[in-house]
DNA sequence: TCAAAAGTGTTGCTTGTACACCCATGT
DNA sequence: ACATGGGTGTACAAGCAACACTTTTGA
């Protein structure tokens, strides 16, 4: 798209010509990345892509993009977009995990600089789709990152980060509404809080404290029976 | 200095040139904003400058500076070098709060991020010097900072995450020692926790937390005498 | 009637608050 | 002696983990 090539030429021109009489700054290289767990067959995954292009090419990294200027309002619109030009996905709740920056991150710039979020889906709903500079897009489990050899750039730490923030709020009972299906058994919302921290949890308190919380009600008539006794259904209880 | 303009110059047109074959994205104006914190008077303050230029001329703000991809090595560093140019501090704990970024934040460029950090210092040690692009700098209590007539940019909030931040970090005792004197009776030490939270402390609860987390420990001989019963001198434990 | 999951109650630990009480010192 | 801040002990409440227990269903 050559046009969109010259608008964003024209910016730089623009911004180097405005502040020329007063001071040129280079700006650095910035970037979101986005670190999008989920959970599969029981365990926390992350979602990893397989660079295709030179800065670590053959290794895997969370997939991020470049800040457009032109097209994001926010750091947040601009991990939105990547979300969906890469996964497929709309609306997710993000949250910012940390910004990061320094020269000699990315051979393709001299100072880069990345903002960092993290997002919880459920794994159906990715519509994965390697894209430009992506050979390949998959989960792997967070708790053995190691096996597909090192990760690209410092994003070990990073799925670190996200993976600690993730469990922190779920012990928090912060439930990721946007993770869950709208409607559940209480057993199954446990079991969902018990794969995300990767320990069980017991019933008992676990039911006391969403009361105490006011976090869920129960749907009126709604039971769901497996093969067993019949549970009750809940939803979301909106906060007032 | 005519020669790091020049050098700045080069830097923008290379970072230009050698992505020209790919994309080329415009990047956003991008700075450092530092929410520096201390107590005076029993109450906690924080330090704005006076802005003598336009983006919000005559107004208070965070004082920041753009970050220097020439000489910054971090994000971390460039904030830290803005303390060291602005208020004379050198080496003390700066904590990242949040990167926030979008178009129309500053008439100067179409699109401005900023990384905003808050740092603890004691009040004395700051050597404040209106510099450049700055008419006065000055400390405003934070628990009414409407006062001085509203804040540039979107810094009341930031102000407000630092002292949630802060006062999160003393309520779970993370004591701020780069605020502290080296050596501190318990007393001393209650009282400073009880102005920077803004409510007091119960003083047994107070030292049995202390003690559970093993944060301090006496100076073994020393006592601090003043009018009445002298106190056990105390200095942090360092951690192993 | 039994397995399996739903749902409830009871105990006790841990953490922190409230408050009372002694201790040491200079005036 | 007493006022003042240093320092300690006890009682109580909240939050939560552990665990035992009852209930309801399909097979």
């Amino acid at each position: 798209m050559p046009l969109r090539k010259i608008t964003s030429l024209r910016s730089v021109l623009q911004l180097r010509d405005r502040r020329l009489n007063t001071a040129v700054y280079p700006m650095p290289f910035t970037r979101v990345e986005v670190a999008t767990l989920t959970v599969i067959e029981g365990s926390l995954h992350v979602l990893l892509a397989l660079r295709a292009e030179d800065p670590h090419a053959g290794q895997w990294a969370l997939p991020g993009g470049v800040l457009r200027i032109d097209r994001d309002a926010s750091l947040e619109a601009a991990a939105r977009r990547v979300m969906g030009e890469r996964l497929g996905l709309e609306g997710l709740a993000l949250r910012q995990l940390v910004a990061t920056g320094g020269p000699s991150r990315d051979p393709r710039a001299s100072w880069t600089l990345s903002v960092v979020y993290r997002s919880l889906v459920p794994a159906q709903s990715v519509s994965a789709s390697p894209g430009k500079r992506i050979k390949d897009l998959r989960w792997y489990p967070v708790d053995d990152l190691k096996e597909p050899a090192p990760l690209a750039f410092d994003h070990a730490r990073l799925v670190e980060l996200a993976v600690e923030d993730v469990r922190a709020a779920v012990d928090q009972l912060e439930l990721p509404f946007d993770f869950l299906p709208a409607t559940f058994t209480l057993g199954e919302l446990q079991l969902s809080c018990e794969q995300l921290l990767g320990h069980a949890l017991d019933k008992s308190s676990f039911r006391r404290r969403l009361a105490d919380r006011d976090l869920v009600e129960p749907v009126p008539g709604s039971m769901r029976g497996g093969a067993f006794r019949p549970a009750q259904v809940y939803r979301r209880k909106s906060a007032t």
